[in-house]
DNA sequence: CTGAAAGCGCTAACAT
DNA sequence: ATGTTAGCGCTTTCAG
């Protein structure tokens, strides 16, 4: 029964008879002891950091259409931006012998991503890189996001362009920071350090932020808001202190956000090419299970401007 | 080893040096195997049936939070609302032996809620309630939420509210007609019938539903959007056509959408105590798997009216 | 090509 | 309380 459920040699008669049966009474193999004895199970895990970013959710979408096309079944983790989680998720993916994971990491330091590839289990990473570079990977230009945001902050007329960024030990703060001042010195301004905060991205870090720049004696007049969720942030400190955007200042945001369309004001963005990435990321790692040894690959996606009303 | 690690009649000696090499060797046991033998894991499931809809986001972690504590790991599954792909991950869950699943059924009627049920898998109902309704639940009081949605239309002077549901054979699409019904009926007015559109719970039908609404010979001057994308839709209709709100018309829906202060206009809407349905799901569930005999119990949350500037 | 037997790593039942 | 054995349901040798 096994050779024929799995396509072995076996002669045609035998075939029919065995399917026969197998109809007839329903069977299903159980894939507990299948797994336990092939040391793999047909699913994958997709672990996002918060399942409350619309960004992230929208990556899973292209993942899943390639898993269910392979015939491997897709199970989410919400890390919640805890490695503490993101390590029992781990854990949990290991036990399950999960044929492979694709992973946007909690942290890029701290996740142990050899805890997995040790157990044989292959990781694409997405959207941020962690550690040991040696996996296959798909991120976004980030600097060029960035650029493509600040210079169309100059293109409107912005004198003193603030930028709000995450965490320079992650590859998106950096990188979007990096593309800031590359956009700022190609246009031969200088940059003033007092207007560039690094923030944390999340909602009550762009709010922050936007109050300290807000109350500078110079205060800019156009903000590159680094992520979705700070640029949120922002736009709640402008309206509190009764700041028009665009009348006022200008501002352009990374990641764009659903229903951003009946905002006030619409967003500008660098926008990522979001089910692209999950699509992409799949593909590696399906292609990662069928060769072991193919080379690594990093691909990197470019994001687009949609301009709006903000900027 | 076993017996200790599964802390049956030990006595301390044995443990101690049990826990000793286990330590030293870094053994972690089986799952696989201890699942194959046990017949469960350590495991829930919860499906939801759209990723990108932030009100089942929201679910997710009073869900997780429950999980986590009581040892399980959760994973999600997306089903996009589409049955074929809910039985699909069916079949997974029953694979994976989870220990139970959480269940935002993708359809009220094709759900098979009892190929999990006859697996020994127990399943707690969320939001919408699966046709066999001898399972735990928990749903939120959707008539109360529309009342409460349509007072608030009367109560700043509509004359002619319309109302935008969701399909009839949904507990929430019914329900919500339904409440619109009764409290227009408290207050002494007739239904107009030619106000009454019945759409399907997404941004288009909305959209469809409001241009519709908006060509009559007597455009209603409230309307009452059951729930969050179809409120999108309407809102882009207003947009495209000119129509001011909360000048020209009125507008609540059901269910709050995050960053909504940051609308034009902000919603007022019958908000669901999102975290509190995941958290009571959860904990139902795990009383289930603690004792299965336990009667079934249908847990009723009441939204709440959060009034914003649309109404 | 097919039948038989071993074994994946665990727990539960049976002895002692 | 502990050592031993059988067996969860599959796949993979190994013979034939």
């Amino acid at each position: 029964v096994s050779r024929v459920l799995n396509g072995k040699d076996v002669d045609e008669d035998m075939t029919r008879r065995v399917r026969e049966v197998v109809d007839e009474l329903g069977y299903r193999p159980n894939q507990l002891a299948r797994s336990l004895r092939t040391r793999t199970a047909m699913s994958w895990a997709l672990v996002i950091p918060d399942i409350q970013n619309p960004f992230f959710n929208a990556i899973v979408r292209g993942a899943e259409d390639v898993a269910r096309e392979a015939g491997y079944s897709l199970m989410l983790a919400n890390t919640d931006e805890d490695p503490e989680r993101e390590a029992a998720y781990f854990e949990a993916i290991v036990d399950s012998r999960a044929a492979g994971v694709l992973l946007i990491p909690a942290s890029e330091r701290e996740t142990p991503v050899d805890y997995l590839l040790e157990r044989g289990i292959p990781v694409v990473a997405l959207d941020r890189h962690p550690q040991p570079d040696d996996i296959d990977s798909v991120l976004v230009d980030n600097p060029l996001g960035a650029r493509l945001a600040t210079e169309r902050l100059l293109a409107v007329g912005c004198e003193r362009i603030a930028c709000i960024t995450g965490p320079l030990q992650t590859t998106t703060g950096a990188g979007r920071l990096e593309g800031y001042r590359a956009a700022l010195a190609e246009a031969g301004r200088e940059v003033d350090e007092a207007l560039v905060e690094v923030s944390d991205f999340r909602e009550e870090g762009g709010y922050t932020a936007t109050m300290e720049l807000l109350a500078l004696d110079e205060p800019p007049d156009g903000y590159f808001v680094a992520n979705n969720l700070m640029a949120v942030g922002a736009l709640e400190a402008f309206t509190e202190q009764g700041v028009e955007v665009p009348g006022d200042v200008k501002l352009v945001s990374f990641d764009d956000i659903p229903f951003s369309r009946l905002f006030r004001p619409r967003l500008t963005a660098a926008a990522q090419p979001t089910y692209e990435m999950g699509n992409r990321a799949a593909r590696l790692l399906l292609r990662r299970i069928q060769d072991p040894d193919a080379p690594v690959e990093h691909v990197v996606l470019e994001p687009t401007l949609v301009v709006r009303e903000s900027a």
